[in-house]
DNA sequence: TCTGGGGTCCTATAGCCT
DNA sequence: TCTGAGGCTATAGGACCC
């Protein structure tokens, strides 16, 4: 039997705000945007004291400072949260070797192998993580990486929960469906048409039902999810698929000539990101969203990998030319997946070769 | 009245090839 | 030559996660 440890950090990024700035310990923090609550944006964290408002991450900004004016609202520092962050999964490092990145704020570890009770080693990462940044987690110790995720969530903050398979009855199926990793809003909304509510419900749903409702992939999940059985393993090394930005305008706007604008300088970011990371790609991705949230995407592939700035926003463009700007437009974003690696710096022989062979014209 | 930005993965469909 | 099954790739959309 594996043991799996899940660390969630608690309200990370309010959390590191306020180890920068002490006078705000006890206040109502709002993390988001730009910081403007005024502005576009949403709620990436509230502290513990800005949720007892209602305050949630999601939440519009504008909806946050109206459930609670007096909150403080701050910008969010990415740059500084990452760093945090890597120092986190540093000293996770010395706990067990095997820990998968789950995000900027948590993380699992296999400590199948250790030494010590669970109730030993789950103290024992909360006082590493505590002595190296200063801040506290919630940690949840279950035979996989689902149960573990639950448990982690069951007491936080500074939680430390250990769930075992004779639990689940007891612990697990009393929670609603939507606690389960997998389990949105729509699917949430299409289990209760079906009167689930809870994850026990689940649990004693016809397999068959789910099937026919979720297709193979997903009705599976769902029913082995719902009986606490997950076999998935421990990712530890992730290549990235994708390189994207996007923008959310303050205002909508219908000039094609702005949207044009805007979005070379998203293909430029991204191109420039994919050069640093000395990876190219070869299908360039436009994505729209009108004034009304309705979504649409185009894309193209291009007959060879590129991390040109020109190339980017050159196909970038060509695919905005084939939608239709018949709403205002709010958002527009670029993404350049189906990445590959860069070939380590060309030597003269390759450009000899290069030479010899000329490269076909560039389709455009 | 609102609804960010970074991603991943899955599904359906259509075209092409064998 | 026609028809169809499968496989593969490209495309578009959608659900979900932090």
């Amino acid at each position: 039997m594996r043991r799996i440890a899940h660390v969630d950090m608690d309200a990370f990024f309010a959390a590191i705000e306020e180890r920068r700035h002490p006078v705000l310990a006890g206040k109502p923090v709002v993390i988001g945007g730009h910081g403007d609550p005024m502005e576009r944006g949403v709620v990436s964290t509230a502290s513990y004291e800005a949720r007892r408002y209602g305050i949630h991450s999601g939440m519009p900004l504008r909806s946050a400072w109206r459930l609670c004016p007096d909150a403080v609202f701050l910008p969010v520092d990415y740059e500084s949260y990452a760093a945090v962050s890597e120092r986190i999964k540093a000293v996770l490092h010395t706990v067990s070797p095997t820990v998968e990145d789950a995000g900027i704020d948590e993380a699992y570890i296999d400590i199948t192998g250790l030494p010590g009770s669970a109730e030993t080693i789950g103290k024992e990462i909360k006082a590493r993580i505590r002595a190296g940044t200063g801040l506290s987690c919630s940690v949840g110790i279950a035979p996989n990486k689902l149960l573990a995720k639950l448990a982690s969530d069951m007491e936080k903050p500074d939680g430390l929960t250990v769930l075992t398979v004779a639990d689940v009855k007891r612990r697990v199926w009393p929670l609603p469906a939507r606690k389960l990793i997998g389990v949105g809003p729509k699917t949430e909304a299409a289990l209760t048409r079906m009167g689930i509510g809870t994850i026990g419900e689940l649990a004693a749903a016809p397999f068959g039902l789910l099937i026919d409702r979720f297709g193979i992939a997903r009705g599976t999940y769902l029913h082995e999810a719902a009986q606490g059985v997950d076999e998935s393993p421990l990712i530890t090394v992730w290549e990235r698929r994708s390189i994207g930005h996007e923008v959310t305008f303050q205002a909508d706007i219908a000039e094609r000539a702005r949207l044009i604008r805007a979005l070379g300088r998203l293909a430029r970011e991204v191109a420039r990101e994919a050069k640093a990371d000395r990876l190219r790609g070869r299908t360039v991705t436009t994505r729209l969203r009108f004034a009304d949230f309705e979504t649409l995407t185009r894309q193209m592939t291009l007959p060879r990998a590129t991390n040109a700035p020109r190339s980017v926003q050159r196909a970038a463009a060509w695919c905005l030319d084939r939608i239709p700007l018949v709403k205002k437009v709010r958002l527009v974003g670029v993404r350049l997946s189906r990445l590959e690696r860069s070939p380590e710096r060309r030597g003269r022989a390759t450009d000899r070769r290069a030479a010899a062979f000329p490269a076909r014209r560039e389709l455009h």
